[in-house]
RNA sequence: UGGGGUAUCGCCAAGCGGUAAGGCACUAGUUUUUGGUACUGGUAUUCGGGGGUUCGAAUCCCUCUACCCCAUCCA
């Protein structure tokens, strides 16, 4: 594994480092109301991947609380991707609604804790009720239900005496909570509908906030990994497990940014629009960012999993580029499949000089590419090329064949070009060439150099195939909805002409149509009448691009930043803040002390002390320093401090006197922080008083510059930047105890 | 607007007080019977902005800004 890993993964080794969990279990809990996308694909390697890292295992769960919208041939389809992928979930596939029993026993167990009440107001009131994202919402008057009452409800909406909505079951939580998701969440909802598992057995089912915590904890799964919109759902998962006062282990949610990639669409909702609006010719259809569509479109389930591990994870919200997706197919693609000739769109070649018949020799690969095979070659006087290879008036830098330029045919003879056939209108239909005897491939004696050698197929034994042409399928970056449909994302050539080996021989059923890109044999509509190949992905072509207009971006001013009003300080804070700057801490300092409350509180008391025993004379600026600091970092991240104002001031005093550096004291204030114990203690049990002297420093450089030498180069050669190294190194050899002043000097000198 | 998140190159992404990793894209060159591949080099004096602490800050503190998520009986 790479010494960089993701967020996650950190989280799970410390998790197993600090004894939380022994065992790893992780699962993937799709809701199999659609067919898997890539951005599934990444959630599959994330869950399946961590399981395999950590030899933990992990579950596929279909999150099947929904009845109306989920479907087996869902199931299929998600089985199936993850199979496709590679990966082998633990036992069989499990389902939320195999657990339907226990969840409800929750329930009820819940409703007997008080913690939750059958809610019968409607839908359009509890919305009401629920309040703003800035306003508290109220309880509804049913929360007030005895328990006897809310089991007999609850028993009632189980037995299906209720219509649809008319009755919910709700956690009994805190309707002014800050997290909307908090003010009384639904458990259970009244759906008497047919449930594609569990059948009509079910007229309640639980919701996924439910459903969904409780399934992971009777799984035994240990981190519980989903996608960033259900950051505030945390809360409620923590709530269930916590009230319910489950025996240990229990799961824990973590979050991590789902996929984005440019020009397509990940959601279920717009996938199954482009499907159901016909945009597009089903779930497979190689346009679409779906597991199956790829699976069509020919790429790998290696190249799906490379790309991946290179996209990383992470919490930011991003959108990949799909050029790095397209980067890992051709990568994949590039070392495993032959190569082959296929003429897209066919111009015809007569080579006058060329009598007879032969068949050449050509190698399926490359030479840079580690593979044999090999098929015949049939090459006539008649030949077609493709029609972008022969330009009568060339732009600068065009290799291929003109009137003055010779080419290459693959694998076979450099022909030069002598008539040029036009029809009525003026186009092309035919050149007049001729080839040179001596130029043959693997035996070339003619002294020619060409500029580049091109594809072709023989005329007559040159067989007609279907290619199918797909490019992205929207023309916006962002793409909103079907209006941002690219019309030309697919283009479709019915007489591609291709040699005859590939279609006789099928020595593969992917193939690299040379100077062109990977095709695949689709695996449904291909015949022996009519193959069918789609387009994989294009090779990456620098003669395309240079040949469009280098679009000039305007260079990029840096966004200009608008700030905001700081909001005012109030009276008693002013007051303080007078006093601070009385006292010449400055005025960032003292902004800070003054409009925190816990700090000025904190600082308040410290001075006090350190008044008493230094007197007015010095200035409190380290005191003020450390509070505004240190203490400010201790204070948001707990909530409770081992050291008391007392100590801290004591700790600003031996700065004060030089006692220790600042450094030291960052040292010692951690201790503090862990020990609770006096700062004078702890230097001196440490012994960290501070090295100033420089013979006692000079000695621990030489021997870091003389361990440094390329270091030393890159300084001397302007790299100053390297002048922190070198100090770092000294203070780190010297427990932090060197005096950093002096040891900046004193490098500096030396390295001069 | 309350709460929860996130900001490091064109796109991803490491980094956790001591030299700004890596991949894609871009670019220049070498090799090449694919304008492919491979190889070699070039691409952030700076980490959303502004202050502060420190000998030293992308990393700690304060503050501002921008974007995403939350008011489905969806998941």
């Amino acid at each position: 594994m790479s010494e960089n890993k993701d967020f996650l993964r950190s989280i799970v080794e410390e998790d197993l480092k600090s004894g939380k969990f022994n065992k790893i279990t992780t699962r993937f809990p799709p809701e199999p109301n659609g067919f898997p996308h890539i951005g599934h694909a990444k959630s599959i390697c994330i869950n399946f991947g961590i399981a395999e890292d950590y030899k933990g295992h992990c579950n596929l769960r279909m999150d099947d609380t929904n009845p109306t919208t989920e479907d087996t041939k869902y199931v299929e389809a998600l089985k199936d991707a993850v199979q496709w992928l590679g990966f082998n979930w633990e036992g069989n596939v499990r389902f939320t609604s195999d657990y339907f029993d226990q969840i409800h026993d929750y329930a009820i167990a819940l409703i007997k804790m008080g913690k939750a009440y059958v809610d019968s107001t409607n839908e359009e009131e509890m919305r009401e009720f629920r309040g703003t994202v800035t306003q508290a919402g109220k309880r509804s008057p049913f929360a007030e239900r005895s328990i006897e009452e809310n089991l007999e409800l609850f028993e009632k909406m189980k037995k299906g005496e209720f219509k649809d909505g008319e009755h919910v079951l709700r956690a009994k939580i805190d309707m002014s909570a800050a997290n909307m998701k908090m003010r009384d969440p639904l458990l259970y909802r009244i759906r008497h509908a047919h449930h594609f598992r569990a059948g009509n057995k079910w007229s309640i089912y639980p919701m996924y906030d439910f459903a969904h915590c409780l399934s992971d904890y009777i799984e035994g799964v240990s981190h519980s990994i989903c996608t960033l919109e259900f950051e505030n759902n945390r809360d409620i998962y923590n709530w269930v497990l916590d009230t319910l006062k489950l025996t240990p282990p229990r799961p824990y949610q973590h979050e991590f940014a789902r996929l984005g990639i440019n020009y397509t669409v990940m959601s279920k909702r717009k996938l199954l629009e482009l499907v159901e609006g016909g945009q597009v010719s089903g779930w497979d259809d190689p346009r679409l960012p779906t597991i199956a569509g790829y699976k069509r479109r020919g790429y790998t389930a290696e190249s799906i999993i490379t790309f991946c591990e290179q996209i990383g994870i992470a919490k930011a919200n991003s959108m990949v580029d799909v050029a790095q997706l397209e980067f890992c197919i051709r990568d994949d693609l590039n070392t495993k499949v032959p190569r082959v000739m296929c003429v897209l769109e066919p111009l015809k070649v007569t080579i006058v000089n060329y009598e007879g018949k032969e068949e050449l020799d050509a190698s399926y690969y490359p030479e840079d590419v580690p593979k044999e095979g090999s098929r015949k070659l049939p090459f006539s006087k008649e030949i077609y090329i493709e029609r972008d290879d022969f330009i009568e008036t060339p732009p600068k830098g065009y290799f291929r064949l003109t009137p003055e330029q010779p080419v290459r045919l693959k694998h076979a003879y450099i022909i030069t070009c002598k008539e040029v056939i036009k029809d009525t209108e003026g186009k092309i239909i035919e050149i007049k060439a001729e080839y040179n005897l001596a130029s043959k491939s693997g035996s070339d004696s003619s002294g020619i150099k060409v500029k580049s050698a091109i594809h072709w197929v023989e005329a007559k034994t040159a067989k007609e195939v279907e290619v199918r042409l797909y490019d992205r399928l929207f023309k916006e970056e962002a793409p909103e909805g079907i209006e941002d449909v690219n019309p030309d994302s697919l283009k479709v050539i019915k007489k591609a002409l291709i040699e005859p080996a590939v279609i006789n021989e099928k020595p593969d059923e992917r193939f690299q149509f040379e100077r062109q890109g990977y095709f695949y044999a689709d695996p449904i509509d291909y015949t022996d009448e009519t193959p069918v190949f789609n387009k994989t992905v294009g090779l990456k072509d620098s003669w395309g691009k240079k040949k469009k207009i280098p679009t000039q971006s305007a260079p990029k001013l840096k966004k200009e930043q608008i700030d905001g009003e700081v909001v005012a300080m109030s009276e008693s804070e002013q007051a303080l803040f007078d006093q601070y700057i009385s006292l010449s801490i400055s005025y960032e300092i003292a902004n800070t002390l003054a409009r925190d409350e816990k700090l000025s509180h904190f600082y308040k008391e410290a001075y006090d002390d350190f008044k008493v025993q230094m007197g007015d004379i010095q200035a409190p600026t380290s005191l003020a320093n450390i509070v505004a600091n240190e203490i400010a970092r201790e204070l948001k991240e707990k909530n409770e401090l081992k050291c008391t104002p007392k100590q801290v001031s004591e700790l600003a005093k031996m700065i004060d006197d030089k006692t220790i550096s600042n450094k030291i004291a960052k040292q010692v204030f951690e201790e503090m922080l862990k020990s609770g114990d006096n700062p004078a203690q702890i230097v001196k049990a440490k012994g960290l008083i501070q090295i100033s002297d420089p013979s006692e420093i000079s000695p621990i450089i030489d021997e870091i510059i003389a361990k440094n030498p390329e270091n030393v180069e890159k300084f001397k050669a302007g790299n100053t930047k390297l002048l922190g190294f070198f100090v770092g190194q000294v203070l780190k050899a010297t427990g932090g105890k060197a005096n950093p002043q002096v040891v900046n000097k004193l490098v500096a000198e030396k390295l001069k």
